[in-house]
DNA sequence: CATATGTCCTGAGAGC
DNA sequence: TGCTCTCAGGACATAT
């Protein structure tokens, strides 16, 4: 998404407006005409990311933050559809005349925040550095005192930002560590190697430009398919040959409300011999 | 304090 | 066919 629309740093801002929306509204903040008078006729400086949102640092000092959680899309195309647009951002003095924000199921958000505000909101404490400038000890030391399921504390963003819960079951895969066992009993070998398949799968996903998964929802930035799906080894995948060892059948779990997907083969819970 | 569970949202798909 | 029910997982609120 950050990619889809980094061609934006630089131009000016000419309108930012809430999209009439059948739907219940989403959050945007600040609610009211404080939010457009505090764009207009700012500077994007910079397109960031932070985690699972897009930021866009303003002249002002103020940053504007996406946060799309499951169904919010940045986009620069015509939308998947109308009715789910909920906010536009109208450019001036660059390639790209608008941005959309657009959400079926409304989680997501968009809101301007104060320099202030963002320190505290998603700064130190709240949410955890980013997982691609995380070191393998930096992920170790923030997770290995505790007691939960790996799977678990890896969707934790005030422990590490930006990993999402199809990844996560990705990551361990290949990491050959079981979704439930303990943080506090796992090796140094093993913080490793979740530690560089993390950062194996999320670079390579980013590349492939997300994951669509059968209900068609995520798009980029111009409303194309991503397609790391098409690597995907054990998510959406129970009941399935394991890729990777040819043996055993891919299992689904739930851990957290939220569903795991793993080899019981190559996934040992018990150290291998 | 750390960890676990409940909540919100919409549309797709299953089952009858 | 048309209805009801379940499920998907972001982050945060509340409970243990």
């Amino acid at each position: 998404m950050r990619r889809g629309i980094a061609g934006i740093a630089g131009s000016r801002i000419a309108g930012a407006e809430r999209v009439k929306c059948r739907r219940r509204p989403i959050s945007i903040e600040p609610r009211g005409v404080a939010l457009a008078r505090r764009l207009r006729g700012r500077r994007i400086e910079e397109v960031g990311r932070l985690g699972k949102r897009v930021v866009l640092r303003i002249d002002s000092g103020d940053r504007l933050i996406f946060e799309p959680r499951m169904t919010g899309l940045v986009l620069v195309a015509d939308p998947p559809t109308r009715e789910h647009l909920r906010f536009r951002l109208d450019l001036s003095d660059g390639p790209i005349p608008h941005v959309w924000y657009w959400d079926r199921r409304g989680l997501g958000s968009v809101r301007l925040l104060t320099a202030r505000q963002f320190a505290e909101q998603l700064g130190e404490g709240k949410l955890g550095p980013d997982a691609l400038a995380l070191s393998a000890d930096g992920l170790r030391q923030r997770l290995a005192q505790s007691r939960r399921a790996i799977k678990v504390a890896l969707l934790d963003q005030r422990a590490v930002a930006g990993v999402g819960n199809l990844y996560a079951s990705e990551i361990l895969h290949l990491a050959r560590v079981h979704p439930a066992k303990r943080c506090d009993l796992l090796t140094v070998t093993q913080w490793q190697a979740i530690h560089s398949r993390m950062i194996e799968v999320l670079e390579l996903a980013i590349r492939h430009e997300g994951s669509t998964l059968s209900d068609g929802t995520y798009r980029n930035a111009l409303n194309q398919s991503g397609g790391y799906q098409n690597h995907h080894r054990v998510y959406d995948r129970a009941g399935r040959p394991c890729q990777s060892c040819g043996l055993a059948a891919i299992v689904r779990v739930v851990q957290a409300q939220r569903a795991t997907f793993y080899c019981p083969t190559c996934q040992t819970k018990r150290p291998r011999p």
